[in-house]
DNA sequence: GAATTCATGTAACTTGTTACATGATTTA
DNA sequence: TAAATCATGTAACAAGTTACATGAATTC
């Protein structure tokens, strides 16, 4: 259900076609967020249904012709809707692989499991350092100012993105601490 | 396919039924991982006809009777193969529905957006409150000593929950304060 | 007397994933 | 010459959600 207006609310900002959104979605939401390709046409198509998205044929030199999606008055009060309900944060906890694999940690080889934290650390690592490059960069481009708003709400979510990341690396040292000193 | 060995994993530490396996997800995984009873059910099914769980009818005065299912040799193998591989910590990026509201922060009005970072604030506070509370309470219990291990591992894994909602609530008063301070 | 717990499941639906198809252009 | 980029989509499948059905026993 929010993919639909995740969508929305990307091309209520600035119209998109499906390849444009897949980009975003990779490049700017991918930590929070993600869509395959698709996912993406398929509910494209079912919003332009809806009448929340009317899209117009923009023909390029050399290149396949793209659908440039704009939202409608009535996707514009759908997206308002949405955006003043606030979600239940229980049911949707977010699942986590790895972290199934460590409740398992009794059937798994104390060498492995090792093994396995510090390859953990090195991934959150490198995203950490990516998701600071990109924070440090975004803050630094001067942008036309009626974007300066958007850009202090994305700058809002890649902080939480970087507190997070920092506090699975926090954990992940510490749980290779314990699993030392219980050392037997 | 995680639920999969989720279930898998679940009944090599003890034999449960789906009931029992519902349960066990709602109160110890649900922070990380969650599942529909529907689904447990058609997923034990599968995990049966795949030959990797047995199961035998337990019958009880009063209730219906139970099918507790027990893991085979080869489910023990696939358990074991799965615990063994590093998990694509990319691809698997948790969503975050509360995060993508705050994207589109620039359609919200700053009232609503305060009212809302409070309400998640709150809601964090009291899950934290709760897990912290499981944790000291699991801490405690002297269960047979054969359990150690995996209280060990349980124990591991709130640590993460708690750090995490630990970080989201410092990242949500810091949103709080920087709302505040481009006040204009 | 109504709701909840225990215990099983089915059916219909939505969402997410994988793989394929087309075809010109540009880069390695 | 092979691969990647641009741009659209379809088909089949897996995973997750919602709603319903049964029926005894217990709790409110």
């Amino acid at each position: 259900m929010s993919l639909k207006y995740g969508i929305l609310g990307l091309i209520s900002i600035k119209p998109l076609s499906g390849y444009d959104l897949k980009r975003v979605f990779d490049n700017s939401l991918n930590f929070f967020w993600s869509a395959k390709q698709s996912q993406i046409y398929r509910e494209l198509t079912r919003l332009s249904d809806e009448g929340y998205v009317i899209y117009e044929v923009e023909h390029q030199e050399g290149r396949p012709e793209k659908k440039i999606y704009r939202i409608t008055p009535s996707g514009e009060q759908a997206l308002k809707n949405w955006l003043n309900t606030f979600p239940d944060l229980v049911s949707t906890s977010g699942k986590d692989e790895f972290l199934l694999r460590i409740y398992f940690g009794s059937k798994i080889s104390k060498d492995e499991l090792i093994f396995q934290f510090r390859k953990y650390i090195k991934e959150r690592e490198s995203s950490l350092e990516a998701l600071r490059l990109f924070y440090n960069n975004l803050k630094k481009t001067v942008g036309d100012p009626d974007c300066e708003q958007e850009k202090f709400f994305r700058l809002m979510t890649i902080r939480k993105g970087l507190m997070i990341y920092d506090a699975s690396i926090k954990w992940a040292l510490e749980c290779i601490d314990s699993l030392y000193s219980i050392c037997d």
